[in-house]
DNA sequence: GACCAGGCATCGA
DNA sequence: TCGATGCATGGT
């Protein structure tokens, strides 16, 4: 089974590993467990994984495009993973204005004060009731981003998640945009890591870079213009063509 | 010591 | 509808 474990979890677009001796230890879904190369973890983990995804024929597809022809190959092994959408929307309004290396702190920060020791090693990421005070959550190193995670916790769990699964994906973008702090960037985060939206195309700093630069001759382009772009070059597989242009555009 | 970071909300033009 | 600005804090 084609996949690249250290490109994929250190890709940016999860954050809950840590590297091990022999493989990555992974918090998520509630659970923890170790993956090698080997690949021998539980049902759920192969899920999470999402091992089911047709890498070599996403990339036959996306090497036809003239921008992504020319590093496609050379990512081999790189997924989209499946997440959870709570643990996913946290880390991704904790993303907001910061960095991996901070992203990854401020959660883990946070897992290890309000979260619970997992059974195989690591923390679980809180339930929406355990985030109640944004001063805590500032005292974690947050900053303004604490403003809306209080919120956040309180609208999820009123149910504003449930049933996002079976929605269409335009209007399950429309309901997490209703959420504060949340944009069509987060959301389309939220969509394409924890809803298997893989149509969604978040655009961010890096991906506007390397957008206009392939298709828009370095011009300063709307993020509406460079959405459209995606939509029409890459259709259903957008999202795993921003994971390679994300990736490919912070090698360089 | 600027400048920027996987943005968002708000405000004036 | 677009561009500028504040928001916290840490890294370069």
């Amino acid at each position: 089974m084609e996949i690249d474990l250290e490109r994929t979890l250190s890709s940016g677009q999860f954050f809950r590993w840590e590297r091990r001796p022999k493989g990555f230890l992974i918090q998520t879904h509630g659970r923890s467990f170790v993956v090698d190369e080997r690949l021998e973890v539980p049902l759920f983990a192969q899920r999470f994984l999402a091992l089911d995804h047709d890498l070599p024929t996403i990339r036959e597809s996306l090497r036809r495009d003239r921008g992504l022809r020319d590093f496609v190959d050379r990512l081999r092994g790189l997924r989209i993973l499946r997440q959870e959408p709570w643990e996913c929307l946290v880390a991704f309004v904790t993303s907001c204005a910061s960095n991996i290396p901070r992203i990854t702190r401020n959660l883990d920060a946070l897992c290890r004060t309000f979260g619970s020791p997992l059974p195989r090693g690591g923390w679980g990421t809180p339930p929406p009731a355990a985030l109640v005070d944004e001063r805590a959550l500032r005292r974690l190193g947050f900053g303004f981003r604490a403003r809306f995670l209080v919120p956040i916790a309180r609208e999820a769990e009123r149910g504003a998640l449930r049933g996002l699964e079976r929605l269409p994906t335009c209007e399950a973008r429309a309901r997490l945009c209703d959420l504060p702090g949340v944009a069509e960037k987060v959301a389309d985060c939220v969509l394409l890591f924890a809803y298997e939206r893989l149509e969604a195309f978040p655009v961010d700093t890096w991906i506007r870079r390397a957008m206009t630069e392939l298709y828009f001759d370095g011009r300063r382009t709307p993020d509406r213009e460079l959405r459209a772009c995606a939509a029409d070059r890459w259709g259903p597989l957008a999202g795993y063509a921003q994971q390679f242009l994300y990736v490919w555009a912070r090698s360089r």
